[in-house]
DNA sequence: ATGAAATTGAATGTGATTTTCAATTTCATT
DNA sequence: AATGAAATTGAAAATCACATTCAATTTCAT
């Protein structure tokens, strides 16, 4: 089994929790590393059934909101208003492709800094932050624009 | 009546269309024109029906599509997972308030340029964004933290 | 090995949004 | 003003993603 750390860290929140190891929960958090982020559940879904044909979609669902408490996943939610999940790390943004669909990240600094400005201006306390840039991406533009 | 712009602007759009002005349509951008930004398509049948009961709130949500379309209005996800209309006005990005569900609009300049500086970076071309901070507003915070 | 507690998965519920369709309304043309 | 083709309306039903229920199964501390 790869994924030794994440398989770690979701063990130890199980445990911490008085939650169970399932081979269920194991498989779920496999699949869902091996795809590389901003995958909806049902597409984590398609993918578990190829190995685990048993799983259902409801465990599937639970588990993302299980992995997502445990600091290993995160929802986002895009215009196209699917719920999609990634890995879970520092703060970053996206470019989203209106054709193609492909979801590029970024990290800004300065947009970072800026937004606590902006927030300190209306007295707001900044807990989270969503910043998306919508267009078309390289291999699109070529195709016509 | 009021709202003659907004009022010829969708009747414009109309004809250029070969689309019928109806009673319905009008009423329901004077509402929505009424209503400061941010409203959902329920709150917007509601307010509707109080001067014109007999609109049903299928013509209500096929109208915001309609005005969506025209340019007159613009449609938002938050995190709550319902949409919001807005007037459509130049880009703006929004502070939203976890707990009192308050929505600030600004405006930053310096973010702007900044997204375009990075979609160059990866031959993006940008159409539209998103840009929202949550958190708790100035009032949320007196209360508790 | 045991059994209380957690988990599973099928089925069902929910809530927002979208489509269907027969009846009605609009509007360019007579 | 009357006509009729095309667009619109609104009630009801369908859809979609997400969430809950519940009986059967599995986990794991003891």
């Amino acid at each position: 089994m790869a994924h030794e750390v994440e398989q770690r860290s979701l063990a130890q929140y199980l445990e911490e929790n008085h939650l169970k190891h399932t081979k269920q929960r194991q498989a779920i958090l496999e699949i869902f590393l091996e795809a590389s982020g901003h995958i909806t559940s049902d597409e984590i879904y398609t993918r578990v059934r190829q190995q685990h044909p048993t799983i259902g979609f409801t465990t599937v669902y639970r588990t993302m909101k299980l992995l997502c408490e445990a600091g290993l996943a995160s929802e986002r939610h895009f215009d196209d208003g699917v719920t999609r999940y990634e890995i879970e790390h520092e703060r970053h943004d996206h470019l989203v492709c209106l054709r193609c669909g492909k979801i590029i990240e970024f990290e800004c600094e300065m947009i970072e800094s800026t937004q606590l400005e902006i927030a300190d201006r209306y007295r707001f306390r900044v807990l989270r932050h969503r910043h998306e840039l919508y267009g078309h991406c390289e291999a699109c533009r070529k195709d016509s624009d």
